[in-house]
RNA sequence: GGCGGCAUAGCCAAACGGUAAGGCGGCGGUCUGCAAAACCGCUAUUUAUCGGUUCGACUCCGGUUGCCGCCUCCA
């Protein structure tokens, strides 16, 4: 049984698939205007955790993240940098896909991309014209926010309080300042396709509906993505794809809490941004992905520099735990479900954390046994998306340094050690760490 | 202004009505020629604050204070 907090109805829920043992996921994906950082990589992580329960669960799991690769600030940002908007989009694509790769994020079943199902987009407006709920103006349509009687029941909103928000834009092109654009007029010298509207591009919210009705049907199980898609960008995709089909989109809707810098949202906007690409540089990916699941995902989590490196050193005591005690394939059943069943809870990987740590207490203690556990819990960071082999050691360095090591162990045995320390500082510098102990001399690459 | 969320130790964080997990850091110890690593022990009589419900509240209800998100492009 797996139950997760449903924004749709504001409950934690069991969930029910549509079909059994099967489940689909859409993932709302970039829209590629700037580089991919960790707020998004958060978002990411995340439906990769939910995807991994599932299977391991047993399910079926289809997944499909988009790439939004067309909008106006693509259209702004590649102008500046005096690129097609395809190749500057592309950039973007390719260094959230090597990321994604290097945090050992599943791939999704495919990730389409809204440039590359312009019909199926127009196809759905036209629809929506068909049934009354669009307008066209000027090469311009819009959604009729007012007669989609359901709208708001995500985002809890209510149409009067919206209107009475004095944030709105005002378009005189619209009839009601709530309706927003399914299909944007091209201005000179923008990109466009061929519609029955004219030349022009699709707004921001219709290539979701399209997309996901596309390869996951008019109705899905889950669709994910940050809280602050909830609204208008979820609310408008509900509006458009049950207007369309008059059959509900999807039935689970999962939203992770941003990340903030400074008490501010990480954005793109807000150019508060770290790149992932640039932080993989300075951590890995293990202790990145740690660094997520210490928060649960419906809360904020505050960056600071400092707890990268926290989650490092957490990290690295449970790889060395689970490295140097495992053997064999003995688990401990008892401590395996209770690990499944907080994942199952809500995917509450904090507390799934805090259950090994304790385990690797009492392991110390004496309480359990060391290499079950280690088993164990090796098992448990394999379904969580960890990789465990240790560091790619050449074979033959391997025997230099234990030829070095030896040396210096000959050297220590004749008291010399001006000259053990020595060698000791040199392998330093290539990151080498020598560790004496009663047993002898381990070393080990930091 | 409207809607929603959050407040737990030095820092991060779990807890879903039954009496405060865990991580990081710090301190003390074991081990070591010294050191590092590893391991052990200690580190919240109390959950922003004031009331209420209950045999019992971090958990439920109401007020106050502070922070955040959305209402405009966003994961």
């Amino acid at each position: 049984m797996i139950e997760f907090f449903n924004t749709l109805t504001g409950k934690k829920e069991v969930f029910k698939p549509i079909k059994e043992n099967n489940v689909s996921i859409y993932v709302c994906g970039m829209t590629v205007q700037n580089r991919p950082h960790l707020g998004h990589m958060r978002a990411y992580v995340m439906a990769d955790l939910i995807r991994r329960v599932f299977e391991y669960n047993g399910y079926t799991v289809k997944m499909i993240q988009n790439f939004t690769d067309i909008d106006d600030k693509i259209i702004e940002r590649s102008r500046e940098f005096d690129m097609d908007y395809r190749v500057f989009g592309e950039r973007y694509i390719k260094e959230y896909i090597e990321s994604s790769l290097k945090m050992n994020i599943l791939e999704p079943y495919y990730y389409p991309r809204a440039t590359q199902h312009i019909d199926e987009i127009i196809n759905l407006v036209e629809t929506l014209i068909e049934k009354g709920y669009a307008y066209v103006i000027d090469g311009d349509v819009y959604y009729k926010t007012a007669k989609f009687k359901d709208y708001g029941k995500l985002s809890g909103k209510k149409i009067e309080d919206l209107i009475s928000g004095a944030r709105i834009e005002i378009n005189p092109k619209k009839h009601d300042p709530l309706d927003f654009a399914l299909w944007k007029k091209a201005k000179e010298g923008e990109p466009y396709w061929y519609s029955p509207w004219g030349k022009g591009r699709p707004g921001w919210h219709i290539e979701c509906s399209a997309m996901s009705m596309k390869y996951l049907g008019e109705t899905f199980d889950i669709h994910a993505g940050g809280t602050d898609l909830i609204f208008p960008h979820h609310e408008n995709e509900i509006a458009q794809s049950e207007a369309a089909t008059g059959k509900p989109f999807a039935n689970y809707w999962i939203h992770n809490e941003m990340l903030r810098i400074k008490g501010e949202k990480m954005s793109k906007s807000l150019s508060n941004f770290l790149a992932v690409s640039d932080i993989l540089k300075k951590v890995s990916p293990n202790a990145l992905r740690l660094y997520y699941y210490r928060t649960h995902f419906r809360s904020p989590l505050e960056y600071d520099d400092g707890s990268l490196k926290e989650a490092s050193s957490s990290f690295e005591r449970m790889k060395r735990f689970v490295m140097e005690n495992q053997s064999g394939a003995d688990i401990d059943g008892d401590l395996f479900d209770e690990l499944i069943k907080n994942l199952n809870n809500n995917f509450n990987s904090p507390k799934t954390l805090g259950i090994m740590f304790s385990a690797i207490k009492d392991a110390n203690n004496g309480i359990r046994d060391k290499q079950i556990t280690a088993n164990t819990l090796r098992k448990a960071l394999e379904i969580l998306g960890f990789v465990l082999e240790g560091e790619k050691k050449e074979e033959i360095s391997d025997k230099v340094i234990d030829t070095v090591v030896g040396i210096r162990d000959k050297m220590r045995a004749e008291k010399l050690f001006e000259y053990a320390d020595f060698v000791r500082d040199e392998l330093k510098k290539l990151n080498i760490e020598i560790l004496d102990s009663k047993d002898g001399t381990k070393w080990r690459i930091k």
